[in-house]
RNA sequence: GCACAGGUGACCGAGUGGUUAAUGGUAGCAGACUGUAAAUCUGCCGCUCUUCGGAGCUACGGAGGUUCGAAUCCUCCCCUGUGCA
């Protein structure tokens, strides 16, 4: 078992679970905050951990290997321990593949057949970027979750495109597969890990670790048991290795999502990821290719709708069946003054805020919210106070953890209706 | 008192006869942001109307003057800075 995904409650095609990765739990539908360059934005690791409502913190966060690899440099980050030790965060990291730079730097790469070669945008010098490559850099960065290396079709794209973009995608996974499955032992953190001699705690968690606190932590994880003499975790019955992701493509185009989707789902990855969405198309766009994505994917394995979205639109995947998702929007848009609330969004710059004594969000619990008010804020940002980024994206953080955190409740109670009356016509 | 240098829209600061409601920047107001080239980017930013195409008014220390036309040239006055007495 690459990766043990444990489903532990259903409402309607949305469901709760739990990943369990040698870097701790994952309780799902899950969001992951964005921490391309080795870090979340503004947010240190320490308050990530403790990040929302019970002090749950974020289970999972995101690198990215084009980043980490011009800077510092996938072999530093590898000779200094893994991207886990580098920058101290001991929870599941799941890096990206540089695919969606494939996308975003489109002024400053050439798509092939053999790879993307790209000029860095720190200094301009060329650098080739191949699945194999990806895998590489992936696999010494030491992500619990790799993911293949794909091609973000842009939008729009002709269907002939979109088909041809998608088959590269389907060729590069191939060969992201083939070079992982053969040099994935040579993950940082593979040789910390003792192999489970059976099933134990595989699966279905019995009643007595589903009592445990679930508070993520490596540590607490109810499959630890100890720890080796350099003090590093010792791990029983988790994953030994990093776990690859295959990505769905295909455009706009349903059926093509279809295809995408049997075809990867053949080259059997232990998870998949629904890409190359929220590129400008409507969200009945979005949502319609996430369907067709999800009517073929297995429901036993974890599906991830990569790069989204607003709270309303991560709410309504979750109950469509997804169980991963990431973006950059609470902490770009944190950083830009823009806050998540749960009575919508507010621009904390704007001059009614002024002398706003309230908390951002009444009903937040964060810690943000449990000490500042509106004016300061907007004080901090419109000072240009770094505290500004810090303390908005904070809060934007611990509010969506909060919100995925709701749908899992939700979830468990049988009934996601409550969550998705109301938070849909945020605009 | 004398000699230089200056006084430009909330502020700083270009502009030295017309295409100038006046370059830039700051401040201000608002908007965007979806696997992060983003603590970034965009719009507005004298007043009053507007069918949103525009129309009218007021503006470059003050008052006069030259000129078809002046923030720009001349005269006087006021004020600021520096230097010398």
């Amino acid at each position: 078992m690459t990766l043990p995904f444990s489903i532990q409650a259903q409402a309607g095609a949305g469901r709760k679970a739990r990943i369990d990765t040698a870097h701790g739990a994952v309780e799902t539908p899950a969001f992951m905050p964005v921490g391309t360059a080795g870090t979340v934005k503004a947010v240190p690791q320490d308050v990530l951990e403790d990040l929302g409502s019970g002090n749950l913190g974020a289970q999972i966060i995101l690198g990215n290997t084009y980043h980490l690899y011009l800077r510092p440099g996938h072999e530093l980050v590898r000779n200094l321990g893994g991207l886990h030790k580098f920058m101290s965060w001991n929870r599941a990291l799941l890096t990206d593949s540089g695919g969606f730079q494939v996308f975003s730097l489109s002024e400053l790469r050439k798509v092939k057949e053999e790879g993307v070669s790209f000029r860095s945008h720190l200094d301009g010098t060329s650098h080739l970027f191949t699945p194999e490559r990806s895998m590489e850099i992936q696999i010494a960065l030491g992500a619990d979750i790799v993911m293949a290396f794909d091609e973000c079709t842009e939008h729009p794209a002709e269907r002939e495109r979109a088909r041809a973009s998608m088959e590269m995608t389907l060729r590069w996974a191939k060969r992201s597969k083939d070079y992982f499955e053969a040099h994935k032992h040579e993950c940082p953190w593979t040789n910390r890990v003792i192999r489970s001699s059976g099933n134990r705690g595989i699966g279905k968690p019995n009643s007595n670790q589903q009592q445990l606190p679930l508070r993520g932590q490596p540590e607490s994880h109810p499959l630890r048991k100890e720890r080796a003499k350099d003090g590093a975790p010792v791990l029983h019955g988790l994953p030994t290795n990093p776990a690859l992701f295959g990505i769905v493509q295909g455009g706009m185009y349903s059926d093509l999502r279809r295809e995408s989707a049997e075809r990867t789902v053949e080259m059997d990855f232990p998870g998949y990821a629904i890409g190359g969405l929220s590129v400008g198309e409507s969200r009945e766009k979005t949502m319609e290719m996430i369907a067709a994505a999800l009517e073929i994917l297995p429901k036993d394995k974890p599906r991830y709708v990569m790069g989204v979205g607003y709270p309303e639109e991560i709410v309504q995947y979750a109950a469509m069946g997804v169980d991963m998702m990431d973006c950059v929007l609470p902490t770009r848009a944190a950083r830009h003054g823009l806050l998540f609330t749960s009575e919508g969004r507010i621009n904390i710059k704007n001059a009614r805020y002024a002398q706003d004594q309230g908390p951002p969000d009444p009903k937040c619990g964060c810690r943000v919210c449990g000490r500042y008010t509106r004016a300061y804020l907007r004080h901090l940002f419109v000072s240009a106070e770094p505290l500004a980024g810090v303390l908005n994206t904070i809060h934007n953080l611990a509010f969506y953890l909060d919100t995925m955190r709701s749908v899992r409740h939700a979830i468990t109670l049988g009934d996601l209706s409550g969550m998705l009356s109301g938070s849909v016509s945020l605009t």
